[in-house]
DNA sequence: TTCACGTACAACCATTTGGTTGTACGTTAG
DNA sequence: CTAACGTACAACCAAATGGTTGTACGTGAA
């Protein structure tokens, strides 16, 4: 997910995670408009990272801890396709053999 | 380093550490221009990873083998960083106690 | 010597991204 | 009831990014 890729969001789903908050509750943390916190939060929300919950006219906004959790082994097996592609191109020195390329993900 | 980030990038860093090759000869392997191809070497180059080498009229790229090693460590923090920030956020559901927030790197 | 080749670079374009303001609308406090 | 509040969303903006074409220029093959 590069859903957690911006700290803004990162904050959120921390915050969030100790306590839920409406969204203009947590606007007035951050040094930008509501709108922008709304609109982060509505990543978020897609992500599937945290979830909304109508409270009266507030609309409560709390992170999902298995969520969460789903994105640490998520980072894991990413840092693991890293490292493997950094092993193969050292591998690559001692057997040079030839290869071709292929367009991947991005 | 983000020079990484771009798997065609990468796909040359891979390429010129098997074998140099000139920027032209680079070029013929990908869908797309020249020029594009020579941005993305530059790319490398100041970040590092490659080195080029004039040979007549041609230019060869050659991978920096410890600079890739270089990135994996750098992968590895990478990603020590992220795993503690997840950690963090997973310890705060048991310590709940008031934190504020800090607008960090980006 | 000349001309094609390999390179560098500028100018431009489309898309993405994080931000803004403004508007519309439902809900609840007074 | 009405006004203020909380929310959603559209429209716009600026910067970054990966791509394009076009131009300029040095060098080596013929």
């Amino acid at each position: 997910m590069h859903a957690l890729s911006d700290s803004t969001r990162r904050d959120i789903v921390r915050r969030c995670l100790v306590s839920e908050a409406s969204v203009s509750r947590l606007a007035e943390q951050y040094p930008m408009s509501f709108a922008a916190v709304q609109k982060h939060v509505a990543v978020l929300e897609q992500a599937g990272l945290v979830t909304k919950e109508r409270s009266g006219r507030e609309q409560l906004v709390r992170t999902d801890v298995e969520a969460v959790r789903r994105a640490r082994t998520a980072i894991d097996q990413l840092e693991a396709v890293w490292r493997a592609r950094v092993d193969r191109m050292t591998d690559l020195l001692n057997e040079p053999k030839g290869d071709t390329h292929e367009r991947e993900e991005r």
